[in-house]
DNA sequence: GTCTATAGCATGATAGAC
DNA sequence: GTCTATCATGCTATAGAC
């Protein structure tokens, strides 16, 4: 909090590019994930972008990072229904091509070992996989999905549905990832 | 057959680039899609490999293009069953890393509608889903899957968990995709 | 048919003025 | 803090020798 001015404002600096870079790419879309691209996206020099970041790939790393915490205040939340929120950022996602083409892009790139956002992709994916897991397993607790069905599994299986419908869509925008994900939903707590 | 020489001898080069390439890649792995690192592996020069193929785009894409047919060839076929012949090849693919990265980041670059190969991805998906859901219909008429399974969808949703469980999987190789895959199977064929 | 050499472009990063 | 300018790199594609 009571750090020195300058810092203190580069902070906020960088969070206000952010939040404009979602914006921008949000609404005008977006092709490569160039920093030069993106620098004259929020209005910066491609020098000036990077003085707030070291490199590419932590600046985007961030800009995804942002993405989820946006997503989880907008559709998450202690009163919504886990399922209901994961089906309302999908939606979402249809409205805003250039961040799916972004996250895409950025995480087949982190894939390589060798990647600096490696780690937090890896993060990521764990934590994701866990909290879904977690929420299959309360649900089977409450007798509302079968005991035969292997939440870890389902969890893996879910979020991998949910990316590899982002190929096909963005293929062909005429698939709606959100219904196909219902199906699988209901694919999954359909009692036998 | 009897074209002339020269052509045929081309023909009968490039099949023969494309099957080194395959086997390459599978055995050594691959970083990025360049035609240089590709050239080397091959043992040709940039310009020799490129004489070959319009460009990077063509090059790439017949290499997967002639890794289906491979795949189709040897875990394919009359007497196999579907699911089999599925969970074959993606066992296969736990063994060849370097092909599944060459694939995702083809694929994920396809994606583009500017790109020379989106034409080439949007048929393959097509077709695939096509293929898997006249599956499906078929199960369903033989009483082997419940009639409220939508086939169109839960075949989009099979392919899109393929794909999406290479991201998990490269990212942690401890992921078993074909046992996943297998597990996505059982809850589509489970009775209600 | 295959090579060497190079043109031509796009990129990420940095130096230095203001 | 932000810019302009530039550097260094990596890439595809092509020209031209052999």
């Amino acid at each position: 909090m009571a750090r020195r001015g300058s810092y203190a404002k580069g902070i906020a600096k960088r969070e206000e590019i952010l939040t404009v870079a979602l914006d921008v790419i949000a609404r005008t879309g977006y092709r490569r994930a160039s920093v030069r691209e993106l620098a004259e996206a929020v209005d910066l020099s491609q020098a000036g972008l990077l003085h707030y970041f070291t490199s590419k790939e932590e600046l985007f790393q961030e800009i995804l990072r942002k993405r989820d915490d946006v997503d989880l205040a907008t559709y998450g939340g202690e009163s919504v229904h886990p399922i209901d929120g994961l089906l309302g950022v999908i939606s979402h996602n249809q409205e805003v091509p250039g961040l799916v083409q972004l996250y895409v892009q950025v995480s087949t790139d982190a894939c390589d070992p060798e990647h600096p956002s490696h780690a937090f992709f890896v993060e990521r994916y764990a934590r994701i996989r866990d909290v879904f897991a977690q929420f299959v397993r309360a649900e089977q607790a409450a007798g509302r999905i079968d005991d035969d069905v292997d939440p870890e599994r389902v969890a893996a299986l879910f979020v991998a549905a949910a990316d590899g419908l982002q190929t096909q869509w963005m293929l062909d925008p005429s698939i709606d990832m959100a219904q196909h994900m219902l199906h699988l939903w209901h694919l999954i707590t359909r009692r036998v």
